[in-house]
Formats: C-alpha cells, sequence, structure tokens
DNA sequence: AACGCTGAATGAACGCTGTTCAATTGCACT
DNA sequence: AGTGCAATTGAACAGCGTTCATTCAGCGTT
C-alpha cells in the first residue's frame, strides 16, 4: 500500500515521537530503535526517514520535549514571590522539581545525556530550550550576585554539580556516598556553595 | 588455522584490550567494535568470547585501565606533604589531574559514563578502583571534616560536581556557561563549597 | 612413525541495527 | 478512464553482538 494519506505530515511525527518515548520509557536508550517505533505507529522504517534526518534527529527532538517538560516542572516549583529566599527557590528547584523528575523520568533524563551527538553543534533551537532551563536557575541566583553575566557563570556551575549527583544518582552508585540520597546530597551542595558565594 | 598458541591467554588478553584502547580513542565508544578489535590483533571475533564474556565486559575493563590511570595521575597531583593545604591540594586534584587528564583522554573518560551496564551491579573489583579514586578526594579533605564517614559523604558531592562539570564540557556545551573554562569553574566550586564547608 | 586426543581458533550463521532508494500504489485531477 | 503525482513501502546493504559446530596444530601414547 502506498498514498494512504491518513495523517498529516505532523500527526505522524507527533505519532512516533509518542511511540519512542513510550518505547524508550520501558525499555532504555539502547531499545529504543527505528523499526520498534515504526512498527508501534502502524508505518515502515522508511516512513520515518522522511520525518527525521536520522536516529540522532529522533533522539534530539525527543531530548527536546524532555527539556520542556523539565522546563515546566523546574517552573511550577518556583514560588511566585521573586522576594523569596535565593537558597530555599535553589533547593526547591533541584529537589522537588530536578532531582524527582530525574528520578521518575530516569531513563528520558538519562537519554539527554546519552546521546552523545558524534561533536555536532546542537541546532539552535535546542540550545534555547537548553538555555531556559539553566535561565530559571539563573533568575534564582541572580539576587545573589552582581550582574546577569555573573548569574549565568554560577548558575553553569551549580547546575553542573546537580546534574553530578543525578548522575551518581542514576548509575546506582550512591553507595559509594555512603548511601546518601540524591537530595541530601544537592542540598549540602547548594547550602554550602551559596554560603561561599555571599561571603 | 586452529591451535595457534602463538600468545598466551593472557597475552591475547592485554593485546586486545591495547587494540581496543586504541580504536576507542581514535573513533570514540561507538566505533569500538568486536570485529575491528579483533582485526586490529590479528584474530577473530569468536576467540574474543573466549576472553571477554561480552561487549560490556571488555569495556569494562578498559574503564578499569582508565580508572587506574586517573588513580595514578591524581596521585601524583596530590603533595606528599600531608600538612598543606587541603584547599589547595583540591584545586590541584581537580584542575591539574582529573580535568587534565579528562581534556587529554576525553573519549575514554566518556567511556566511564557511556557504558551504562544495564542495571547490573558492578563487579567488587571495579568499586574497589572507583573507591581508590574517590579516596584521594576523601583523604584531601579530611582535615576539614569531623569524621572519616563525613569526608566519604563530603567528597563524593563535590567530586560529583567536578563531573558535572567535565561532562558540561566534554559535551562542549561550556558555551551555556558563558564561554568559561572547566578549570575556573571547578576552581569556583571548590572555593566556595569549602568556605560553606569550614564556616 | 603413526595414531588419537585435546583444546585453541575459526568463521559461518542468527537476529538485530541504521540507512537508502527504486518500485509500488492510492488519490486527485483532467 | 486515464494520467501524473507523491506518499509509502520493503528489500537491500553494511555493520553490529553473540553463539557454536567444525577444524586442525601440537602433544602424549603406542
Amino acid at each position: 500500500m502506498a498514498r494512504r494519506n491518513e495523517h498529516s505530515r505532523d500527526e505522524i511525527r507527533r505519532m512516533a515521537l509518542d511511540a519512542a518515548e513510550r518505547i524508550a520509557a520501558a525499555e532504555g536508550y539502547g531499545g529504543l530503535s527505528a523499526r520498534k517505533v515504526a512498527a508501534a505507529i502502524g508505518y515502515t522504517v522508511g516512513t520515518l526517514y522522511l520525518l527525521f534526518e536520522n536516529h540522532g534527529d529522533l533522539i534530539l527532538q525527543i531530548n527536546g520535549r524532555t527539556l520542556d517538560e523539565l522546563y515546566a516542572r523546574l517552573e511550577t516549583a518556583t514560588p511566585p514571590d521573586e522576594q523569596c529566599n535565593p537558597e530555599k527557590t535553589l533547593r526547591a528547584l533541584a529537589q522537588h522539581a530536578y532531582i524527582a523528575y530525574v528520578e521518575a523520568e530516569s531513563p528520558r533524563w538519562n537519554m539527554l545525556f546519552e546521546h552523545v551527538a558524534g561533536r555536532a553543534t546542537l541546532p539552535e533551537w535546542y540550545r534555547h530550550k537548553l538555555e531556559r532551563v539553566f535561565g530559571l536557575v539563573e533568575a534564582a541566583l541572580r539576587p545573589l550576585v552582581q550582574n546577569d553575566t555573573e548569574a549565568c557563570r554560577i548558575a553553569c556551575i551549580l547546575w553542573a554539580g546537580v546534574q553530578g549527583i543525578c548522575t551518581l544518582k542514576i548509575r546506582q552508585r550512591t553507595d559509594l556516598a555512603g548511601g546518601q540520597r540524591a537530595e541530601e546530597m544537592a542540598d549540602t551542595l547548594i547550602k554550602n556553595f551559596l554560603i561561599g558565594l555571599t561571603a
């Protein structure tokens, strides 16, 4: 059969991404193949390659969605009151939003890093989504630093730290850390770092 | 041909690991296949499976060697004088040893994390090598904390942070951090964290 | 010297992967 | 009804990890 015209290009795209997310959540990054995605949406591999440049592109699209979810989650965790205690905000971001998401959706979060992107530069739209997430951390930090540039620098450092802790958690190596929970670790990191920052 | 007996089992093992390291350094984790390793040492795939349980096992062995190299490098960066300034020691460990290694051998270091190990527990010998590396950080921190348990907890947190920064660096996303160099970032992290710790 | 045993080494085979593209075929239009 | 277009196919390619029946070099025995 050909020319079914049952779904628009965008519909198929959405179906494919939905299916891919389901598969990745169930079987992890390694178990996510083009043929499985195609079968799940009732099309064939060839069709997928009309919608996505290649496997890496598919992954990147999913990661884009993940970043959106992450942003939404972090945003709701940011207290509306801008005058709120920055430390409290940052700890809330790390614990109740970021780490909670990582634990709930670890295969998805993992995929953000497992796809190594073979040295190719990240596309503009993806960088934008990344920066939007970092931006929330930046905003929370803003009252504690001199200017925006400084906020960006510090936010990246601090969040790289939180990511490192999450990686440790996901790779189930928290036993190396004396069985601490990721939340405690992030708490300690943020607390001490901020003391140093404001000293 | 069969039964060449040109090399002992251990010799072939060593040859295979050497070749695999060379391939991984040149083509990255993705380009490292059993067939390539076999061809590089003049044997066939089947032989490799007499020496390694599976692909993951081969990677794990290489990672073991990487951890050894990392340990050696970190150790020479530790000043002999135990009374030395802990902050200086930690910054030396991070900058001149860890980050320098990561930059020089980024495909190898990356492999420590790219191989996800499919939820299987790490073997004892590997855990030991890991702990040995963390131990150096722990030792440097020891003068600043109450007891060994605390040193372990803090070392893991701080080093997770350094790893996060290295990940950012390797994934070429330091532009997100306003173009900071990894060394500066680690410096800032360690400095501020230690201020908080000793406050 | 000839034999058989043993185990080191092979390499074909299996089912999977990403990726491509000539061929097919349903739909819209004349 | 016929024609052209383009959406969709699915076979093909090269490569992957993994297995295992088969082969055969070298040794000990006769």
